[in-house]
DNA sequence: CGCTCGTTTGATATATTTCAAGAATTGTGG
DNA sequence: CCACAATTCTTGAAATATATCAAACGAGCG
């Protein structure tokens, strides 16, 4: 039955909590074992907004999501964006009721799974609690990299800081690789992403193009000149924590299911 | 022996723990035993920096201490000020190696615990580890208010909105009252919490006095129409998540120690 | 094929920064 | 406790990065 494992719906989430802490059979077992339902959403859906309270976890099995909160002159800060095995709702499962929206970037499918069991699993199993923790906190870390840049980068800075993040996150997830990637995501977006205008957006996209540190297609970027752009980003991945991770879990490392 | 706790060095440990989870006398007894040394800081001085590899979790005793990530144009961007009681170091002695620097604001006392002890009892006993996790919970959501008003938000309305939040957790922490404490920052630091020039903070402070929203002398801030300048900040406190807080620990709701 | 949404570009406006210098406050050594 | 040094605060004038407004262009889609 462990065959079955690597085409069960929540075998990414099994992955995302083994990059974080070995888990052992057992643990991922249980992992797999989590109650859930599945569900499609098209892209702009939301999975939820601010103010409501979470009933569920949502894992992310396909598409792009994006979380974001909103200011009360109309703007919008996004503060993350999301892809396949991305566990997208934890804090706001665990801290009850939501302090930011989530929705959908594209259209895709997610896990939902009822929060009680989520916090059962967390706390009946340290490892797996530990690995959950660990997510929230690289989370956590993203963020403060993040108001890093929309403080005190400018715009150049920024956006470049942005698609080597995106390049190497999709490159983790095996998404992309670090020189050719497709970035799901309006100019507009972009902007929210960044604490800019999608005028401004443009131009820099252009500009960073002009100077061949990028070429761009439609929503697919080619990184042309990593070193280059990671040196104008001031792109240091130390924030990732990629370091931290396990590429195998601890027990049974040659299991080809979590390869 | 009940009756040394509220004089234990941890003591203000427990009461932040507790306002995010209840916790029985034996966690309380178990928080208190942790190991711990303690240190007087001066003002300015790091308590760690990004990069090093954290050795303990700081408890901030007395004084007040701010956190911050430098980029590579010399820009400063702080992303957090603590306050008596706050664990200061949860994420980077969680995460290992740390990702941003800790520095005292003002002269202090710190609590320093060997990580391995924390992490021992947070999954020794889960109610503790709960609260730990909730804590770094509740940090992330502050950083998502402060993306977004760093990305979003006007001068006016981003300074408003820390006076509002600063006022808020100074009085929750018993250091002031939402209509009047001290500001223990210069206005260069304010202007690297909030990602604008210290110039242009004097100005925008000054403003906001002569609209008569607070008043000011010194370091210490007068919120003189509270309703207002909360209006001007956009400022709700929902993200502080502070309706989650357990007032009196489920056991003993009577306990004097910790009222 | 026409529509809608996203991108691109230009011209203009403005919030914020930068530079600079004087005033006030705080810290410090004698 | 004073006097000098060093920050911190304040204010003005000029510069600039980014925003705003507006319009044309292109691509995907029913």
């Amino acid at each position: 039955m462990l065959e079955s494992n690597e085409t069960h719906t929540l075998a990414p989430m099994v992955r995302k909590l083994c990059t974080w802490r070995p888990l052992d059979i057992a643990d991922r077992q249980a992992v797999l074992s989590l109650p859930f339902i599945t569900r499609s959403f098209s892209a702009h859906q939301h999975i939820i907004r601010e103010g409501d309270r979470a009933k569920y976890s949502t894992l992310l099995t396909s598409g792009f999501a994006f979380r974001h909160k909103m200011a009360g002159n109309g703007g919008r800060q996004i503060m993350a964006i999301h892809m396949r095995g991305d566990i997208v709702d934890l804090q706001n499962s665990l801290l009850g009721i939501a302090d930011h929206s989530v929705q959908m970037l594209t259209a895709g499918d997610v896990a939902l799974i009822p929060i009680e069991a989520v916090q059962k699993l967390a706390f009946d199993r340290p490892q797996i609690g530990r690995a959950m923790w660990y997510e929230t906190l690289v989370d956590g870390s993203i963020f403060r990299e993040w108001m890093l840049s929309i403080g005190r980068r400018d715009a150049r800075t920024r956006i470049s800081h942005l698609l080597c993040e995106f390049a190497l996150r999709m490159e983790t997830a095996g998404l992309g690789t670090t020189c050719e990637y497709e970035m799901p995501i309006t100019q507009e977006q972009l902007a929210d992403a960044v604490g800019l205008t999608p005028v401004h957006v443009n131009r820099t996209l252009k500009a960073l193009e002009a100077d061949r540190l990028i070429k761009r297609d439609k929503r697919r970027i080619w990184i042309t000149d990593w070193k280059k752009l990671a040196g104008t980003a001031d792109f240091h991945p130390r924030y990732l924590h990629l370091n931290a991770r396990q590429t195998m879990p601890a027990t049974e490392a040659h299991n080809p299911e979590l390869a």
